[in-house]
DNA sequence: GTCTATATTGGGATAGAC
DNA sequence: GTCTATCCCAATATAGAC
């Protein structure tokens, strides 16, 4: 059995240019697997239905990444390390200042990375939609791809606001963090309330409702 | 095929006492599901487990509920129909006094029924469950169950804010939905924190969350 | 590295005896 | 209303030719 979970370290053989009409086989199946784990989610998703919407054979599935499993991991990790990487570049950019951070611009370093310069880029909803997979599924992948960019911007909140207890900031950090997926995870909101019309402007709005409610005597900025 | 879709009329021949240990199948079949779709979400659990862990046989299900979403439907609805209730006589009760309801009070009214009486019940995690189900599971059953509270609510949150636009006041109470569910959802929250330490606390604190959010120059009250 | 073919398991649903 | 037995299909995964 071949490599299965080697990310980086491509092996196509260039030497002949095995051709494939764009992208190799590789990303079209990340690319079909994003998808319908979007759609879908991950359970819901047969790797039939991958494979068939890549126009790929089966069997290149379980190669490249030896389980469906290890695909969604492959799927994932492809969209979050990025963001992770643009949330903690934000992140020192902030505490590199040297006073302590302002709420609102560490609220604007985790959130902003989501409204990306794309707004057809999948990565938000995909990360949405993990959290609502079952917890055998999600959460290793979760703790493995989050809980170091989670742990420095808590530790930044701290900072920012001296005067709340630790207790307090864990829980309204955590509702943020909940009110994000629930925004990310559909593209139009199920339920309890028709979509808000601008889905670009989610992000926007998220912040000023997550500064405020991590630190209800700031002046609002925002407020309409 | 026989019933498949009665829910109230229960029509077990009182005649001959058909002893069941003390639930009737359709009882330890609902509570089974619902403690599976709990634990590991609804596309990932089988009618096979649900009947093998309520003790009785596979057809008795498809006798009763008729198919696997029916029973997806009955378990929901027998746990959202009292959650309801309980919030629309929080609401009514609030309208009544006369005067522009206050936006505390609606978050209560809202959400302190989710901690209920009773820490074991299982109600508020099967409600944070569905909400993680592929949109095609999921939809209809919140549409169904949901929409009109939502929209009650909303409306008596347009007139305790009247200095929002309704376009924030959606926004807001959407992100307090999502923190909700989010709280809802998990046992142990999955990441990117760890469990604030006491659950049963979690309502209150999302409260004080909601509140600051959506109104951000009230007093704060419980403000640690 | 890509294919065909297949092994194997488990799913939802139903027929028909009791 | 409850059971046994079974149909039928789709799933993941693998073996082995090319």
């Amino acid at each position: 059995m071949p490599p299965a979970s080697a990310s980086g370290a491509s092996k196509r053989p260039r030497s002949a240019a095995r051709k494939r009409n764009a992208a190799d086989t590789k990303t079209r199946i990340l690319d079909a697997a994003e998808a319908l784990f979007i759609e879908q989610g991950f359970v819901a998703t047969s790797l039939r239905a991958i494979t068939s919407r890549a126009g790929v054979n089966l069997a290149a599935a379980h190669y490249h990444f030896g389980s469906k499993e290890g695909l969604l991991g492959a799927a994932f990790h492809r969209r979050v390390e990025p963001l992770n990487a643009t949330r903690l570049e934000a992140l020192d950019a902030l505490l590199a200042e040297g006073h302590p951070p302002d709420a609102r611009e560490l609220m604007r370093a985790f959130l902003e990375p989501l409204a990306g310069v794309d707004p057809e880029s999948p990565m938000p909803r995909l990360v949405g939609r993990l959290f609502g997979e079952p917890d055998a599924v999600a959460r290793p992948l979760l703790e493995r791809e989050f809980s170091e960019v989670a742990a420095r911007f808590f530790a930044a909140l701290r900072e920012a606001l001296p005067d709340q207890s630790p207790e307090v900031i864990r829980w309204r950090f955590y509702f943020v963090v909940g009110a994000m997926i629930h925004l990310l995870a559909f593209d139009k909101p199920p339920v309890p309330l028709e979509p808000p019309v601008d889905p670009a402007d989610g992000i926007e709005q998220l912040i000023d409702f997550a500064v405020n409610g991590l630190d209800p005597h700031a002046e609002s900025v925002r407020d309409v």
